[in-house]
DNA sequence: GCCTTTGCCTAAACCCCTTAGGCAAATAAT
DNA sequence: ATTATTTGCCTAAGGGGTTTAGGCAAAGGC
């Protein structure tokens, strides 16, 4: 009997291109167990439970997210550095919908702890770095940026800004604009 | 045998509250049947499947916001209106979490023609009548605001803005702050 | 070649979803 | 008031997904 070859790691890559095909809530154990034709009980041996394997694709997804936003922001500041990375976000979120669904999900203060969470917040930081901002203004301009970009995501791909004009893509740069408007001229309090 | 009085009425109600106590994903069609202690296939006559359970409860959620929405914007202008409806929608998701993640369930376009998502776009236009803003500048602004509030109260449910300071509720009203300000000095492209 | 570890399996229990068909309560017709 | 009809909830049954316990065989260490 020839071994499929199994490990976490691999199943977490195979949840994650499942999920980019079918969407991140239909990632379940047994649809991965067919994926490698294999039965349902051997992915215990390498993932917990469910929660888990869903747990394992979010933080892959955070990482590399983190990844391509870093790479986007090397050698650049400013208005630039602004939309390069609102970009990875919004660019991932089409390529990687499930993916991205997965980067949300709704992790434990145990996993939250050992994402990359705080190497986004600190990409958003370092954009505010081509901006004149103390604290706390930078915290509100780092919460800011990050609502929008999570929140436009969100809503453009559940279809809320298509069928209607100016198209989504104008939007988006008049947006970005806007935010850097915005932070060359923040309000006092 | 004692008849239990379910309507499709009763059970999206139930569910929505059933929602708010075990969160959004957690509502299912045996909960529900449990709550009214009542086999689950009865309730297969009052809704047509899981499915359409949690479309209904999606579309209560929708419609009590745009109320309380409507209610928050009347007699309001400006900054005062931006204020008010945006403490509407992050009232709403810490009152009621789970109907606040019901309405952003991903309605098929069938039901969201159907649902208050029209109201809503058209309050926050509303709110713009106490800014200079030409088309298409504002429906820029609309989307602008719509991710704000979206992703603003998604991120703090999530905890995202928890442990550390400056606390969230300052952070939301510098941002109403900050979208005043950008709404009152819209850039030109 | 033997032994230990590891990987995948079978078996079984539990929960949720959904459809088909039946009986009885509520309601309408006579 | 009795009958006829509709309506409401039930039992039964099949199909998935999750998870644990325990077993056999393949890989790898000696």
């Amino acid at each position: 009997m020839v071994r499929a070859g199994l490990s976490t790691a691999r199943l977490v890559q195979a949840g994650a291109e499942l999920a980019d095909e079918v969407g991140f809530d239909q990632v379940t154990v047994s649809a991965l167990a067919r994926r490698f034709d294999v039965k349902v009980a051997s992915l215990y041996s390498h993932v917990k439970n469910s929660h888990d394997l869903k747990t394992r694709i979010a933080l892959l997804a955070l990482e590399e997210l983190a990844d391509r936003g870093a790479a986007a922001l090397a050698g650049r500041a400013g208005r630039d550095a602004l939309t390069a990375l609102a970009n990875v976000y919004r660019d991932y979120a089409r390529e990687h919908p499930g993916r991205y669904a997965a980067a949300q999900f709704r992790l434990d203060p145990q996993a939250a702890a050992a994402s990359a969470g705080a190497r986004h917040s600190q990409m958003t930081r370092a954009i505010l770095r081509g901006y004149d901002l103390a604290e706390p203004d930078q915290t509100h301009a780092v919460r800011l940026l990050g609502s929008v970009f999570r929140g436009y995501v969100d809503l453009e791909s559940s279809g809320g800004f298509s069928h209607s004009a100016p198209d989504s893509q104008e939007t988006w740069s008049r947006i970005l604009d806007a935010l850097d408007t915005l932070l060359r001229n923040w309000p006092a309090p």
